[in-house]
DNA sequence: GCTTTAGACGTAT
DNA sequence: ATACGTCTAAAGC
């Protein structure tokens, strides 16, 4: 009996589920059971469906996780997460994986600096947490959208800061201009 | 309130 | 070896 792997993939097909609504496509990875990846909402399916196979050449449509599809577009529109770590394929270097797993504590409508979020991690790598946060696989279900400047502005995100802002006010947090003005640390 | 400057450290190339 | 980040702190205007 011979097995073939193809450069260390696993066989399992990557499922790939969307939700809509009319204004934006979110869509779900997943492998083996659970999430490998997730996006920020696009403005049409063709965008969401690029970005969320980027780095799978194998794949195929299903509807069998719309429902997580769903919940992440829930958070998006400022409702309670339901994931847990154990729902992530966490295929990421000791590092990152200690700054995304510190991320994922902070709670619904609360924020954290990323020199907080260095500090809790006992690391002065400020810079590289801003990095790790930046290839976060998991937008939304890991929250780096509520990872902010210690100015309190908002600071950069992947689709902009506009984003990052209507998201964060989803959670009720306040926001002028790009600045944090009603504090809520985790 | 800007803007610049050097610093810190993980990661990709 | 080099360059860059969803950054920070200090110094200058």
């Amino acid at each position: 009996m011979i097995k073939v792997f193809t450069r260390g993939c696993s066989m399992e097909k990557i499922s790939i589920s969307f939700f809509n609504n009319k204004d934006l496509y979110f869509a779900v990875a997943i492998k083996d059971g659970k999430i490998i990846k997730s996006i920020l909402p696009k403005a049409n399916n063709d965008e969401a469906l690029d970005e969320i196979t980027a780095e799978f050449k194998d794949y195929k449509i299903s509807k069998d996780y719309r429902s997580l599809a769903k919940s992440v577009s829930d958070i998006y529109y400022g409702k309670k997460s339901i994931f847990k770590k154990e729902m992530l394929h966490l295929n990421l270097s000791e590092f990152q994986k200690r700054v995304l797993l510190e991320v994922m504590k902070i709670p619904y409508g609360k924020i954290k600096t990323y020199k907080q979020v260095s500090e809790a991690i006992d690391s002065k790598a400020y810079r590289a947490v801003g990095t790790a946060i930046a290839k976060n696989p998991f937008p939304l279900i890991i929250p780096c959208h509520r990872v902010v400047r210690t100015d309190l502005d908002i600071g950069g995100f992947y689709e902009g800061p506009f984003m990052k802002k209507e998201i964060l006010q989803n959670e009720g947090i306040k926001i002028k201009g790009f600045k944090i003005i009603n504090l809520k640390f985790a």
